[in-house]
DNA sequence: TTTTTTTACGCAATCGTTCCCGGTATCGTT
DNA sequence: AACGATACCGGGAACGATTGCGTAAAAAAA
């Protein structure tokens, strides 16, 4: 079964005109004649014609499309990213191949190493949480292939990024709660090599330390799957509940680190915010109608994915080579529900 | 900033022979020596040769991609679809290109004439709630282009087909309200144009009238955006709540719908399942962390993004025109929770 | 009328790869 | 020694489109 396409010369033979007048013509040069033109164009809408995209891609060495590597799609912050980035992608006719690396250092090179080799005109990417050597981005990037980084990002590959204000965002949550009278709080991070696990853990502890709290390791737990299998989170969970100090209130770094931690909670018949308050980063739209409506940090995703198409957009269609960089810092917002109310006797203590 | 790769040529030139030879050397041919073999393998390898896929698919006339329209990828049942379709895309070495026609057929046919004229070699589509008109989709069948239709799919358009078995999931959700107590059922359908909206309705009235019960016009409300706008939901739970006679129960058709409607009950302070009780058709995970826990008919959407994949590929791939075409009907899954509980003096009743 | 300029078009190379034809050695066979 | 068979390799066209260059005819200038 085979789609068969016009061409050109199908155009050229039925017209007793050569390939290049066509061309010409479709172009709108000034070399050819205005009622040649006119012909030419009428016979042209009149068939249905395009131009092959893969002809002009040799021609041209390049793809109009663009790779774009994430964990997974079925996850509502990364599908949001993924939305901005293709409305944008779309608009200035290119197309977007998304590839899931599941947290996987192999999943992420293989399909790295597929869309190279399916010849992408750059790459748009957050890395995944097993990631640690960085050599692989640093040499393609030094080849030409134009990166832009996003959500998480590596440090040493000089190039555009799009980040969150992660650590005020961490910041931010972890005086909320101990406004609301929380004083144990443990927090649920990713892995500690990603810079979003390093940023959101360093505004949690900055707000402790500027709140007169103490820092304790015990209380950082790292699910260096990022919260994509229950059993990382629910042993994570076991440990903080098996302290003789037990922790009264939570900060979830990732959208499943979230869900995860609610889940567990409520497994063991915990009841949340009385026995344990909950605020976690997350994009859900669910996360209102939960029981009970949880406090989140939200990221501005889809504004995210547009700003880093923007930027890939940029560096591949710069004429010189690139060399000022961008780490653009969207804000996150704090959206405060039940899962986090005040503790009402200690609240009052410190306001 | 371009990114050069090594061709063929290089390769020829670095080693002194034809481009054919090289080209033969790397396919395996017969008619090159082992030396010669050894030698253009193993300076392939040394300077990373990888054929160019766009030169491949200009000379094969099929560009290994394959077109996916959905109304929009941040949407669990959706992106699990992908998830699976990617997952056999990938491996057959197809990669797949994703469009997003959010309910609109304006959207979707600009998506269309996108990925035909970027040379897909096959399309995989759900269609928006507002196509009526499938001429189109018939006519590019017609003249040749693979398409393979799941969940919400056209009747006179003659190629395989996934969905599941949408009757008996809505007719099973409803028997299981009756049989929990539940006797005035009203249902949120998606627009009726859509072949999941005519099915899933048909197996609630027939429900209803094999359990004795009238089937009534003003318990069944269209969302013909199926929910992607809460205000036509909004207003059907109005106009269902402005009735005399209430109803006490709901089945929601698609997933937007069944957190829509939650979303509006909690709204009007309305508890579930006392005050309404909800079934509906969901894929999100979260649906047993909400308040109340859901009672969902769940799909296997990531299986019928394998399946759907599969399908396409062996249309594209098969020599011969194909004439005999398969509609898979895959079985719906109903996840009884809370929110569908039984009404303990009426269930008696019935039991 | 002759020369120059302009107009309008065709030829052929190019992008990277495959593949149909050839062509030339090197054998073995008679 | 002559022939055919086999093994091995190169030339060049093709896929669809663009584009530099060449050139005929028409128009303008001399």
């Amino acid at each position: 079964m085979k789609f068969e396409a016009v061409t050109i010369k199908d155009i050229a033979r039925a017209l007793g005109l050569s390939t290049s007048t066509v061309s010409r013509a479709l172009r709108d040069s000034y070399e050819i004649s205005q009622e040649t033109k006119k012909l030419v164009l009428d016979y042209a809408q009149k068939i249905n014609y395009h131009p092959n995209p893969i002809a002009l891609s040799l021609k041209e060495r390049r793809s109009r499309s663009i790779g774009m590597i994430v964990c997974e799609i079925a996850n509502s912050y990364f599908s949001q990213v993924i939305n901005g980035a293709e409305s944008i992608a779309y608009n200035r006719g290119y197309n977007v191949i998304i590839g899931q690396s599941r947290e996987s250092f192999e999943r992420e090179m293989l399909n790295l190493q597929y869309l190279t080799s399916r010849s992408i005109d750059g790459l748009i990417i957050s890395v995944s949480a097993e990631t640690k050597d960085f050599t692989y981005f640093k040499e393609l990037s030094q080849k030409g292939m134009p990166i832009v980084f996003f959500d998480r990002i590596v440090d040493n590959v000089e190039t555009h990024k799009v980040i969150v204000d992660n650590y005020k965002g961490a910041y931010d949550a972890t005086v909320h709660l101990i406004r609301n009278g929380y004083r144990n709080i443990a927090t649920l991070s990713n892995a500690p090599v990603l810079s979003i696990a390093r940023d959101r853990l360093a505004g949690y502890k900055a707000a402790l330390q500027d709140n007169g709290l103490e820092v304790k390791e015990e209380l950082i737990r790292h699910c260096v799957h990022g919260g994509m299998l229950l059993d990382e989170v629910e042993t994570a969970m076991k440990e903080l509940l098996a302290l003789t100090n037990k922790p009264d209130a939570m900060l979830a770094g990732a959208d499943k680190l979230t869900t995860g931690c609610l889940r567990i909670l409520k497994a063991k018949g915990l009841k949340v915010p009385d026995d344990m308050a909950l605020v976690g980063f997350s994009n859900t739209d669910l996360t209102e109608l939960l029981d009970p409506p949880l406090s989140v940090i939200r990221q501005p995703a889809f504004e995210m994915g547009e700003v880093a198409t923007d930027f890939l957009l940029q560096l591949i269609e710069s004429k010189r080579p690139v060399t000022e960089f961008e780490t653009r810092v969207l804000s996150t917002e704090l959206i405060v529900r039940e899962s986090s109310r005040p503790v009402l006797n200690k609240a009052r203590a410190l306001v």
